[in-house]
DNA sequence: GTAATATGTTAGACAAATCTAACTTTTTTT
DNA sequence: AAAAAAAGTTAGATTTGTCTAACATATTAC
């Protein structure tokens, strides 16, 4: 067998890939003052306290962290943005499985989970190309810009919601693939129109109508999870 | 800022990027017998020899490979089967980026080399399809189908071609960035026939006619690296 | 067939990212 | 305000993949 490509210089980002999980989470997890605790964090990544310490002080070195011993760290403007070119790739690419790819949105989590980490301005370049410039990802969730900036709508949750609010079903939080199958099974896609038609007292339980289904009943849980603009 | 997406498992595929790599090149330096050096497999890699040797020794005992003291190593059919499906999602995806997404030859090795390492079924199979599954790369590597079987025809160099000759260019060896840049700018691409219109007896230097182009000199470190079949 | 060279291995060190156990600081409860 | 709980840190061990230096085996050259 003939060794065809032969160069095959072997490359390896997994410095990054490590650094940037942390971002990740850094940003992901940033209240409104930009703080995280680094228990928080712990328990997001599943890495235990002590480790996730000892990055702390990695990324205070390397001015991506605000880093002080027993308090909540912030991402350095350096830091904010780099954590936002790993989302801004994350982003896109679940766009791009979607609307080029056809893979569901359930699915596409996981997958965009490790194309982030690929070093490829050209790739993403073209995939932003090709979609047209998105400034929304599949779960209705806003594609960072180029250099990390980001407009973010304050979305209202469906469970603030009162009896005779009409709708449409903006963003989802939390998209893990069971949740989005629930939403599948219920036929609730983003843009979607609903009428509130009742709130149950007791537990939060809404009952909406859309499309065809004139009675469906949605859970708390189900509607905190849900962002919505009114019509 | 909301943390949208704070179900976000943090997925580590290190151990099999490393032993992915290392499975890779073993596949492709590979000669007739399935013997590979460990010398050669650490000037692959660029990574020094007792590394490689003791990776040798790790993957023996996972029977990816027969490994004996101062012997070539051999990868076991299990071995074969896990390089080929690294090496079939490398060459679906510089298929996919050049196909769809319009991204030059010159430049997709480089991030396949990345992509080839997910893991998602889902994701190649998609290719796969969106492609009509295709049996080459852009390259004119043959692609290994599910079961990493590959059908290999023995292509002929271009520097083994007679003078009067007309053939058809069907792949390309070596898929530098440079090699194939400089393909580019003679309007040298797969699929094209040519006609040999001279051989240098001292130096090998092939003219060749094609297209809009009547006498066009490749050195012979270009012949070698250019496969070619009769028409 | 021995010497020289190339190839391959062993031993031991090192850096990175992780862990557990023990300790410290901060926050909450009462 | 003291005690209890939670959060955070330190110290030290572990694993993995890498390295260099020194040694061993094969191959090549003469």
């Amino acid at each position: 067998m003939l060794p065809l490509h032969a160069y095959n210089v072997y490359i390896c980002q997994m410095n990054s890939l490590i650094e940037e999980n942390y971002l990740k989470a850094l940003f992901n997890l940033s209240n409104k003052s930009g703080e995280v605790n680094v228990n928080e964090l712990s328990r997001q990544l599943q890495i235990k306290m002590p480790t996730v310490t000892s990055m702390m002080k990695k990324l205070g070195a390397k001015k991506l962290v605000h880093y002080e011993s027993y308090k909540p760290v912030r991402l350095t403007e350096k830091g904010k943005k780099e954590a936002a070119v790993i989302i801004r790739k994350h982003r896109l690419t679940e766009m791009f499985l979607v609307q080029k790819m056809g893979i569901g949105w359930e699915d596409v989590h996981e997958i965009a989970e490790q194309v982030e980490h690929i070093q490829s301005p050209e790739f993403f370049q073209k995939m932003d190309e090709l979609l047209g410039y998105p400034k929304l990802d599949p779960h209705g969730s806003p594609i960072p810009d180029k250099n990390g900036k980001m407009t973010w709508k304050q979305y209202r949750k469906m469970s603030d919601c009162k009896v005779g609010d009409t709708i449409k079903l903006v963003a989802v939080i939390n998209t893990s693939a069971e949740f989005l199958k629930f939403l599948n099974s219920r036929d609730l896609r983003l843009g979607l129109k609903l009428k509130i038609k009742f709130v149950e007292p007791f537990d939060n339980t809404i009952t909406v109508s859309y499309g065809k289904r004139q009675s469906e009943m949605l859970s708390q849980t189900v509607g905190e999870r849900l962002l919505v603009e009114k019509v």
